[in-house]
RNA sequence: GGCCUCUUCGUCUAAUGGUUAGGACAGCGGCUUUUCAAGCCGUUAACAGGGGUUCAAUUCCCCUAGAGGCUACCA
């Protein structure tokens, strides 16, 4: 009966059957120094990358190279009704970007590294069938042929009668089936699943340690879960065990939902009679809904899709910054005291890693974190990482960048002298067009039919036409700030307005206006807008041509 | 329903059996400024509720409420 069961089974899964020793020699403990973690990115390729994948990608990488360990990535493929084609393309090209160094599996199209592998499941098919055979004969694990229609009545039924569900005790019906009643199913080619003998009971606990939740108690597994799916592919918890075994991780990193079924990992690895690695629970990133959280969905938030933090323009430390200060609320307290230094510097603890609660995404505080990483950029740097990506999503905007370099970096230099006091307008690179666009003339040109509007509040054409050709009568744009001033505020003494603002304040009754109202008017001609950099500095990035063709716009 | 977990300013969080409960972002106000930012200074704002234990509880225990997770041949 037992060769029968086996010979479908090297059916189902044809090609090499390993014994466990020769396993174990294979993939041979690692040669690490003394407290090295080898963690591991575990993603599914359903085609799409999670924010939260990325953070978790973190964590384990940041744990592991930070103590001169191993990150690997492995793709867990076992669901072939949720593949998507090309997706784990996606998940490397996403990792690379983010900067997380991959020591092991696919590091890029088609190039796997990494004596533990393969590092993708469905092509370690026949390392979970070897263990899986072996556990049949050793009685620890049975045939299952029940269909999911009969599975699903049980679980409706059991539902009803408010008892536990599951396949456990007297509900696992094939568990001490007859020689008989299975040899005649496998004689009727009954597709089957594997199942896993549970000797644990309901009333008893297992206590462990979770490297961020600390020491835990839960129920024992008492389910005969499924090990081995119908097409012979392993379920996660099957595959989880074997591969975090052999691929000799120390620490499973994982998401929070997993919490749950520790004690049946737990079981596993003890009827493998191997060695469990430390587990650690992660809170996932979620989002208010109504009065509800819920975790950062695929379907209903963008947010969620790495791909719009590219599309928005964040740049990629930028969101790693942001990630890490949500791992470690003392990142920022760190940055701030390390102001240019790596962020891979920082050390990440398991302590501080434990939110107590699901922490709710920030755009505020992105925005901001953003901000100061943009601020710190040189204007050669700020210049390549905008092209690359207007490149991507905003071609027109591009093409003025790049068809005057020199002005374009003039424009990126504005009030970036001193680093202690960079402007910090742009948070992302869609920022761009808003914050700079009005440089260049075709754009302003379509944008300036507000103008008119805004000018006429801030003062009457009349007025304002009085304003520009005392400016221009002037003005030389070789000028110093200080003799701008001053002939800023020459109009002003001519034409009637305070030459401060406080001044103003004090009297406002004695003059036309303030001097906040004729700087208001150059702005507006030459910007198209209310607030803009330094002033001074955007005449004289313009240039004389410029200028003088905006202001006598009004004339 | 069962099992498990969590709850500190709007948000991310820190700390503690005795504190003016700290920081960051956001907000607000001020200074400065040609303006908008930045910067600097200041400021609003929290221990979910109820019982215990204790000289003392945000901290320890219990209950309630709210929120979350798991309860698949998905991961």
């Amino acid at each position: 009966m037992l060769s029968e069961l086996i010979s479908r089974i090297e059916a189902l899964i044809p090609g090499p059957t390993y014994s466990p020793a020769d396993l174990e020699q294979k993939y041979p403990i690692r040669n690490l120094p003394a407290g090295a973690m080898v963690t591991r990115i575990a993603p599914s390729p359903t085609g799409f990358m999670h924010i939260g994948t990325v953070y978790m990608a973190l964590v384990n990488e940041r744990l592991a190279h930070q103590s001169s360990g191993i990150f690997y990535l492995r793709i867990e493929d076992t669901d072939k009704k949720r593949e998507v084609q090309g997706a784990t393309g996606l998940i490397v090209n996403c990792l690379q970007r983010y900067g997380m160094r991959v020591d092991e599996g696919e590091v890029a199209q088609d190039v796997e590294v990494g004596n533990y592998g393969p590092y993708k499941q469905s092509e370690r098919a026949n390392i979970y069938k070897s263990y899986i055979i072996d556990l049949l004969r050793q009685g620890k694990a049975y045939p299952c042929f029940c269909t999911p229609e009969e599975l699903k009545d049980q679980h409706d039924m059991q539902e009803l009668q408010k008892i536990r569900t599951g396949y456990y005790g007297r509900f696992a019906k094939w568990r001490d089936a007859s020689e008989e009643s299975v040899r005649e199913q496998l004689a009727a080619n009954t597709p089957f699943t594997i199942r896993f003998r549970s000797e644990g009971s309901e009333s008893g606990r297992i206590a462990f340690e979770d490297a961020l939740k600390g020491h835990r108690e839960l129920p024992e597994n008492d389910q005969d879960i499924v090990v081995m799916k119908t097409e012979g592919l392993p379920t996660y918890h099957f595959a989880h065990v074997v591969d975090d075994h052999l691929m000799r991780t120390t620490h499973v990193l994982r998401g929070d939902e997993w919490f749950a079924s520790v004690p049946l990992h737990l079981q596993l690895f003890q009827t493998m009679g191997w060695q469990p690695p430390t587990y650690g629970h992660v809170m996932p990133i979620n989002k208010m809904e109504g009065s509800s959280k819920r975790k950062l969905s695929k379907r209903k938030d963008p947010e969620a899709n790495v791909a719009y933090y590219d599309e928005q323009g964040y740049p990629v430390p930028a969101v790693i910054e942001y990630l890490l200060n949500l791992a470690n609320s003392d990142f920022e307290d760190w940055r701030k005291a390390n102001p240019t230094v790596d962020a891979r510097e920082f050390q990440l603890t398991f302590q501080k890693l434990q939110n107590s609660n699901g922490a709710l995404f920030d755009f505020t505080k992105m925005d901001d974190v953003s901000k100061e990483w943009i601020a710190k950029s040189s204007i050669d740097e700020f210049f390549a990482e905008a092209v690359a990506w207007t490149t991507m999503y905003d071609a027109e905007l591009t093409d003025r960048m790049q068809s005057d370099i020199a002005y374009t970096k003039k424009i990126i230099g504005i009030e970036r002298h001193d680093p202690a006091t960079v402007r910090k307008d742009v948070a992302k690179w869609s920022d761009l067009r808003h914050e700079m666009g009005y440089f260049f003339d075709d754009f302003f040109t379509a944008e300036s039919a507000h103008l008119s509007e805004s000018l006429v509040k801030t003062m009457e054409k009349k007025e304002a036409q009085r304003v520009v050709a005392a400016f221009l009568e002037t003005y030389q744009i070789e000028d110093t700030k200080e003799e701008w001033i001053a002939k800023i505020r020459t109009v002003c003494r001519e034409l009637g307005y305070a030459e401060t603002a406080k001044e103003f304040k004090l009297k406002p009754e004695s003059f036309a206006g303030s001097i906040a109202n004729v700087t208001g008017v150059l702005r507006i001609l030459l910007t198209g807008r209310t607030f803009s950099p330094d002033l001074y500095e955007v005449m004289r990035v313009m240039g004389i041509e410029r200028l003088r063709q905006r202001l006598m716009a009004i004339t």
